[in-house]
DNA sequence: TAGGGGTGATTGAATTCTTCTATTGATTGA
DNA sequence: TCAATCAATAGAAGAATTCAATCACCCCTA
């Protein structure tokens, strides 16, 4: 039964039998058997097919929910018993936001002093990719935006709050102010994180409050990316303050300057599923959490 | 997975493996089995057990929750689906007080009218075995107690308030009074339901708040068999309103009189175990218990 | 309209799981 | 010590799962 939602599930999250049962370790015949018993079983019609994948039906979308909730449900259990035995051990999967990589690497190093037996696996992900990844339970959790974008049922850990640096060579104009605002970037080769990233569209919002309008030149998913081409010299970027520190560290042609003004307030932290109660690790992510952002609040 | 969650729920209960095999239809080495299966799969020992029976470990406790949690959410998911295409149908298994027996039998013929595929199993009772049958999954909702008795994770809808009722032979000295007190009861020849009851022990505290102390001849955990001595001649008992007139109904020999005083004020409603959402069932349960309190409040 | 790529269903054989009957081994009570 | 009780084990029959190979269908293009 377990199994077969698992299937389910993969089959509503690939959109296609062949890649589901490929992410599963299984073959297509067998996924496509697995699908049709689960459906017998239930007496319901759970996708549309004709010679291909066609949706969910009604009562698929609506054993969706059902099937995540048992799939979770029965790995939190397997979790639980193994911690019973073992202690915290296993493997958490952690999709980050890239501009709070940085804090990731501090809270896996944190955590893994206190329970060794932990692996990690941190992908670098839009906020938008980490909320659909906990859906599908491809990740235990997420470092991400705790605002803005529509959080579902989940669990949150307030982590820090972002503060909007400039990165600039040491030589260009901006870096010999002593106070950089919004405006002052109007006319500048800006490179950016691309549109899809919340991120980017937080920036763009203070370009608008501050009545300008800059056209980023460069567009990456990658924050190193970024840092580079300001090495490369004539560009600057914006960057979150501990992302900026960390890529300019030992960089001495790089400037920072905090970027003053603009209301922004944006706060990140661990996003977990929901669950009453959690899972012992997720439980001891989010304790970690709140210790990390404590003594970095010194 | 889920059926040896089953089989382990069924152990937990029964506390005997032979009794859990038959309960679920199977025979002791298969249910012995799946049992060492789980715990292989899991990694933990459940049960206690050198050659019989020993209890649960402490890891078996905590298993047990997580069992009943993903037993019973597939079972309402299974319902569910059976109801997209159904609509409402299968077995509604309830478990009853016996004070409230009339009442489920006003429930269920209305439930019936509106869902007609529906079928009904009404068993009789005491308040403690229906929490303990909802915790194992025995039973889908109970007619119960709503106060008093410490009430786990669940979710009720109250009917009615129990009104307490004398009833006597026409002939006594009691059904020629007017009115008649709790005090009045004392050194009557009465019959009561048995003390595992609850019934019983609030009309026990309502003779000591009265500062009474009768004792009941006779005992019983059935209202039919109170009604009959009553009607024998020469006892008297006391029961709710509506179970009174239902049970003196076309017996001229009986007469009932409400019982003034006594702050008591015990509510009766429906009790089906805690989730979010419910099953269409019991959502239509719950429903219907609350139009037939409105119908009855008139 | 014939062919090709892509997609899910079907088939049949090998394997693994599950369940049963029959029995054993251990413990308890008389 | 003997009988009864209870759970574990062995072995066989049956059911299920899985996979490789293939089919059937659809859509697109030439």
């Amino acid at each position: 039964m377990i199994n077969k939602l698992e299937m389910f599930i993969a089959v509503a999250r690939e959109g296609h039998f062949g890649r589901a049962a490929e992410s599963l370790g299984l073959t297509q015949p067998t996924l496509s058997t697995g699908i049709k018993q689960l459906e017998e079983n239930l007496g319901v019609q759970l996708i549309f097919r004709g010679s291909r994948y066609g949706g969910l039906t009604p009562e698929g979308q609506r054993a969706l929910v059902w099937a995540r909730q048992l799939v979770s449900d029965a790995r939190t259990f397997r979790q639980e018993m193994r911690t019973a035995r073992h202690g915290l051990s296993g493997i958490v999967r952690l999709a980050v936001i890239p501009t709070a990589l940085t804090w990731a690497a501090h809270l896996s190093a944190r955590f893994s002093q206190n329970h060794p037996n932990v692996r990690f696996t941190i992908l670098s992900r839009t906020s938008v990719e980490i909320l659909k990844m906990l859906e599908n339970l491809e990740i235990d959790a997420g470092l991400s935006y705790l605002d803005n974008e529509p959080l579902g049922r989940v669990s949150v850990a307030p982590l820090y709050r972002e503060r909007y640096t400039l990165v600039a060579h040491r030589d260009s104009d901006l870096a010999l102010q002593e106070q950089v605002n919004w405006e002052d970037l109007a006319g500048e080769r800006i490179c950016l994180l691309t549109p899809d990233m919340q991120n980017r569209r937080i920036i763009n919002e203070a370009f608008m409050e501050a009545g300008i309008s800059p056209e980023a030149q460069v567009e990456s998913n990658s924050t190193v990316v970024l840092a580079a081409h300001v090495e490369a010299g004539g560009w600057v970027t914006v960057l979150p303050h501990d992302m900026a520190r960390f890529l300019c560290a030992g960089k001495p042609h790089l400037a920072i300057r905090p970027i003053e003004g603009g209301g922004m307030d944006h706060s990140v932290g661990l996003v977990a599923p929901y669950r009453e109660p959690h899972t012992p690790v997720i439980d001891a992510l989010i304790r970690e959490t709140q210790a990390l952002r404590d003594a970095r609040a010194r």
